[in-house]
DNA sequence: GAATACTAGATTGTATACAATTTCTATAAA
DNA sequence: TTTATAGAAATTGTATACAATCTAGTATTC
């Protein structure tokens, strides 16, 4: 993917995260083209590889939409963030050096800044950044490239069924599990980060009757 | 990606894997287009989507090549594949039924016959699909997603490491996992399934000097 | 008035033309 | 002989034109 293709990519992508574009909503072809004052060329691979991300949906010969996840596809994303998590920080543990956790103090610090001056989103996007930069230390780069996908999809998950309550204990949790690695305790480690997703799961309201934002967000575009 | 993409797409990614295409050939996009009577658009298409799962390598302004995974690029999908079918295997004990067991054991009483018949290529492709069925039966499509991708690296990554005599206790361990999955032990099916992948990245002969194919290969191109 | 069929507009899918880049080759100079 | 260079060929990248499909609104029929 080129300069021209990535800076389309990440503003889609930015949007998606930030709440500009919404689950469901269409993105067309055209008018993102224009926008970026390029042809559909570049646009459509841009789309496809959003797709495969399983940030946009594509549907043939109707076209690309921003996901929205159901309930089932949201607890596959979290479960599979556990086990991902659980082995990227039990890694991160054995294989940090000096730069990396001094990177990641910074971030928990930052996180904590934005929270308190009451910058939701942001605050949101710092603290997926902590849970990337745990993958990254964790030294596969698969571990990067799927939590990447899965934080990303996360941020549309809770837009979807999240209570609008997420900066509670978020940022407490990475403190405490910014110390366990700085402390190399695995097993810790591994704990909280496990019980840090499921809080955060089990904050959204999967039980109410939440398919009918499906169709209600389609009628809105 | 519609049926005549999907079409492509399966094409060579079997050519790929029963290695009519070698690690680092390039895939001249006018060369597949007139073989499948499209024009470059589709076969573009392809070759991206290959390239997100890592069978192909996009240089820019230069094309697509048949991936050449390092032995660090080796390690790592073996590692996740270690992290992934473990938990797989786990889920796949717990949430199974009829009809998933029955299709398992026939799959490894087919990769039996083929192996001895003597069928080398169509024995391994029978041993991927029996680790696919497992990720699969555990019931989130992560496991399938990723693991698709990951065992499709692994036919590449032994063409390349591979001695030519990985048929050896396969099979067998194949037939092991089975009878740990119907009894529903976790824990055993669990270990044989971490043991089974680690003996098959030990056979593979990392220790020689084999950076050297990559040069080779693509002088030979 | 409700249901259906049809037309026009919008959108995506594919092929093609052209631009940009790389690669190869032949020629000339050291 | 080797190296450097220029130009031709091949390949990829992008824009555009056209085809196919879907959507919506209108007219028509019952």
């Amino acid at each position: 993917m080129n300069s021209k293709e990535l800076e389309i990519y990440q503003k889609i992508k930015q949007a998606i995260l930030h709440r500009k574009l919404f689950p469901n909503m269409q993105l067309v072809e055209k008018e993102i083209a224009d926008s970026f004052g390029v042809s559909r060329t570049p646009v459509r691979n841009v789309l496809r590889r959003l797709s495969y991300e399983r940030l946009v949906k594509i549907i043939e010969n109707k076209g690309a939409f921003v996901t929205c996840s159901s309930i089932e596809e949201a607890k596959e994303v979290f479960e599979m963030r556990r086990i991902l998590e659980a082995e990227a920080v039990r890694k991160a543990c054995r294989l940090y050096n000096q730069e990396h956790i001094q990177e990641l103090e910074n971030m928990v610090q930052e996180e904590l800044r934005e929270i308190e001056q009451g910058n939701y989103i942001e605050g949101l996007q710092m603290s997926g950044n902590f849970h990337l930069k745990i993958a990254e230390m964790a030294g596969n780069s698969y571990f990067y490239q799927y939590l990447e996908d899965l934080i990303s999809l996360t941020y549309v998950i809770i837009s979807i069924y999240g209570r609008g309550d997420e900066r509670n204990g978020t940022c407490c949790h990475h403190l405490e599990i910014f110390h366990a690695i700085n402390e190399r305790n695995e097993d810790l480690a591994e704990k909280l980060t496990v019980d840090h997703l499921k809080e955060i799961e089990s904050n959204l309201h999967f039980s109410e009757n939440l398919q009918l934002s499906t169709s209600l967000i389609e009628l809105l575009t």
